[in-house]
DNA sequence: AGCTATTTATAACC
DNA sequence: TGGTTATAAATAGCT
């Protein structure tokens, strides 16, 4: 009940489940409440968050509705030492069943024990692998992009620097000119044509005027992006 | 919601009240269930009518929702300390351990939670996702494929009927046209004229000469995977 | 138990 | 987190 329909699969998303979470477990509350009023029930209703927080409802007082639930099962209280121990036994042979389910799912995950499954499972398999494969190589050009963007910024920095050194270089050579013409009194041309020669215009033969690094790693860039284009040739209809 | 807005105030008609009670629990223990799957919460639910009867829910067990519960309320622990008990709790706890692994691990498989992953780690899940791409996409094919086969098997048979049921009538009508002459001493075209109208070609008409069907089931096959193209759009953008 | 006309809950969006 | 709105779901009142 939305604007669209959603399948009951646990929500990705970490916000949204969040906020799912936040206004779904206000609408059963309310409801529990209603059919308690309603229909002259004793309720009692627990919700942990996935992140451990407690929300509980009860139109009596929680205690009185264990209690009750207790008595109903009539043997075990939940503080008799042995049951205490049964309690754990089950935990575990839960957990163990939790672990299973995990683990076959995870075997499917891995295009493994594949036998029992419908075309329909499959081809949600498929969807799902094929979305797994666009989040993970999203994330790897991330790094690689965030990675080059760093380097430009560096290769930036330096190339400023150079920029700084060769202006105090050709201060210095002129200095050394005019000290060389004040002690010889004359100019040797040739001592600073060599100078000139030893550094020249090196500081933008390689880094030209800061954008020309940007085209060579977006060049870099793009190669994997292409490549992916090519494999996945499916996985863009999926969400298309 | 319903035919009419009705006040949340306890329902006078013992009947009315029963029935209402009836829908609502089932309503209000369908969303319980709806909030842990989709909000990955652990819900725990009892109601217990005004006649005493118990109805309960939780997506793990009981025990343990109560168990979350009493140890969240009072931090009054057991400090009992039986070996075996320690045990349990101990295998418990492993068995958290693994399955918190495992669903870690499951979640990268899903393409999510990628934060703390290396290139190289991102590269491997890569590799991993396709290879089960592939086979799950194989493992697919197979089983559309067997279907085919399959099908073309029966219906060669079909159709090997049908040429001996052809033949059959071919033969009694023959018969028929013999009986009428000597009946009737003389041919009538007419009745011989509408039999072979009613069958005519027929089996030839369906499945001429047993290669025909493998293009037709072939073309076939086409089909679903261009459907799956245009409903996987749908479910993608409930992860989108 | 079904069947709808309505009311509610809520998914997607700010 | 809280509000809005278009839609999906739940269900009240009947059979």
């Amino acid at each position: 009940m939305g604007r669209g329909k959603i399948v009951i699969r646990r929500i990705d998303n970490c916000t949204s489940r969040q906020v799912t979470f936040s206004k779904r477990r206000k609408g059963l509350i309310k409801k529990a409440k209603e059919l308690a009023i309603l229909c002259d029930a004793q309720v009692g209703l627990f919700i942990f968050s996935s992140t451990g927080k407690l929300y509980e409802y009860a139109n009596t007082s929680m205690k009185s509705v264990i209690e009750r639930y207790n008595s109903c099962k009539e043997d075990q209280q939940v503080t008799n030492p042995d049951s205490e121990l049964k309690f754990w036994q089950r935990e575990a042979d839960i957990l163990r069943q939790q672990l299973q389910a995990l683990q076959e799912n995870h075997q499917q995950m891995m295009g493994e024990q594949l036998y029992g499954l419908s075309i329909r499972s499959l081809q949600d398999l498929e969807s799902q692998l094929e979305l797994s494969l666009q989040g993970v190589r999203m994330k790897k050009e991330k790094i690689l992009t965030d990675e080059i963007q760093e380097l430009n910024r560096k290769g930036s920095l330096i190339h400023q620097e150079n920029v700084e050194l060769y202006k105090k270089v050709s201060l210095i050579q002129q200095e050394n000119t005019q000290l060389h013409k004040k002690v010889y009194g004359t100019s040797d041309t040739a001592a600073t044509a060599t100078s000139k020669n030893a550094f020249g215009q090196f500081p933008y033969g390689v880094f030209e005027g800061g954008d020309c690094p940007q085209t060579l790693f977006n060049l870099q860039l793009c190669l994997p992006e292409q490549e992916q284009y090519c494999e996945t040739s499916g996985s863009g209809s999926a969400t298309k």
